[in-house]
DNA sequence: GATCTTCGCATTGTCGGACAATAGGACTTT
DNA sequence: AAAGTCCTATTGTCCGACAATGCGAAGATC
């Protein structure tokens, strides 16, 4: 009784596991019309049999999940089928090795999620339109339910945002890091989930933009403290109004700088633009 | 020559691949301070060197990449490594089995990742309040998006789905399909895939609870049709201020409704609300 | 000559077994 | 009790093997 594995058995899979030889049974009764048969490979359907067990709610985040011997014997698949599956579950982020190397249900962080998505839209080659008309949309927004329910903790924390900004006028690496988390504060003091997750990529795609532009614009780094300076005070006073108008004059200011350096807003988001998205790989 | 590979040689590992016994090294001088070495399993450095040239653009979606055996070789690695390598890519949407089983970079799909996100989303049990309020801001804005861009093609799609809606008025299955659908459409004519992908999530987790006020308010499907086809007159007529009105009146009308059906709003969004996220597994 | 079969080949999916490296835990020493 | 040492379970990697599959080429049929 080494490992106390979860707690109902997984019935994912019918016993020693078919391995095809279905289709030809289809060929022979091609007059017939029957339903396709879904014919998943064994690490596939490992996969989704964990899968739908964690999403049901048997198993639960942080509880551990057998060790692959335990999984090969439950499903009757050889360890290298199993370790596939498991592969499968833990790029989504579902399982993650924790203490001891043992597998552990977890719940996907919204960071690996979102730079996930982010690396899909440049693959999908949205243009910088796309992402700041994005940007127009969703920060005023964020910063809107932000003035509502935003906590001193995090007024705390913008603060000192704020304060390190000011002394780093001049290290643009370390603007640009500050000012995508500035935006992230705000975003978690939104308190919604849901709009976080659809706000994040877009801070991500950014990041490198903004770099860009205080190396071009010099006076983007004032500017950029100012609007910051406003909209934590606009906050502290919960006042909605103030914050969302400059939050959005913030974005336009932004937009502004973009065009300064000379891109094309209409191009896709381009390569030198994102080594920062590969500096997260340790997540990943 | 059978199978005709990516232009480059994967630069990725050094050649036989170490296996560890750095850590030894790491201890003999625990003195020093070093940047701990990020010492990676070889089948996550398989998948990021494979995912790296994806992203550098240096392999192009639909190509083909070369077979397990060229993997093999190139990377100097058991093709079981591989494999595992491949699990990984080959969930993130990267990679895919296309033509003849063989690997083929591939974007991924917007319904893949919002599958994924919003999966996630009910793992971190977000609460029907998080959802109804992202809905408020992201639906209005993505009509607002569609009225300016949206292309005839797309209209017609949306007046076929409004008459299949009138005709299915009592079918609350088909309404909720028919409902997700028109959504859908509209979101894809906003023309922006960062706000697309960024609304999709909310797209598909309301789902289920439409269905259920479909069973629970009976006024319901009239008054969707209804919405539904003063919005697709003011989209027909460019008409923004209408169009977003009408959404926002709509969203409103559907948190109404899901009160009626007795959800507690802050409450996660519960299980019977999910098993049509894995309907979806195919696309998986 | 065109179409249909059949065969072989390349490749993937799965299996079984093997072993070094590693992380913890148990055990011993001081 | 702290530090060092051995033990064991588990993972990461490798090797070799084979059935199933899908394709293209060779051969058969009209």
């Amino acid at each position: 009784m080494t490992s106390p594995p979860i707690s109902t058995i997984f019935a994912g899979i019918s016993t020693p596991l078919f391995k095809g030889s279905i289709g030809t049974l289809v060929l022979l009764m091609k007059k017939q019309k029957f339903e396709k048969l879904e014919i998943l490979p064994a690490y596939r359907q490992v996969a989704d049999a964990i899968e739908q067990q964690i999403m049901e709610g048997l198993i639960k985040p942080e509880e551990p999940i057998g060790t692959e011997a335990d999984l090969v014997e439950q499903f009757g698949v050889n360890r290298s089928t199993v370790r596939e599956g498991i592969r499968l579950l833990e790029q989504s982020g579902m399982l993650r090795r924790g203490e001891k190397r043992r597998l552990y249900v977890s719940l996907p962080g919204y960071d690996k999620l979102a730079t996930r998505i982010s690396r899909s839209l440049v693959l999908h080659k949205v243009t910088f339109r796309e992402l700041v008309e994005s940007l127009e949309i969703l920060e005023p927004k964020t910063i809107e339910l932000a003035a509502k329910h935003i906590t001193d903790d995090q007024l705390d924390r913008l603060e000192r945002n704020v304060r390190e900004t000011e002394e780093k006028l001049n290290d643009k690496n370390e603007l640009a890091r500050l000012d995508t988390e500035f935006h992230s504060i705000i975003a978690e003091a939104a308190q919604n989930r849901v709009f976080i997750l659809a706000r994040e990529p877009s801070g991500l795609l950014i990041y490198p933009a903004t770099q860009y532009i205080f190396e071009t614009v010099p006076e983007a780094p004032s500017r950029l403290l100012e609007a910051h300076k406003i909209m934590l005070d606009a906050l502290r006073k919960h006042d909605v109004v103030e914050a969302k108008s400059w939050m959005y004059k913030h974005v336009r200011d932004f937009v502004k700088g973009l065009i300064r350096t000379g891109v094309d807003l209409d191009g896709p988001i381009a390569k030198p633009h994102l080594e920062h998205l590969f500096s997260l790989d340790t997540y990943l």
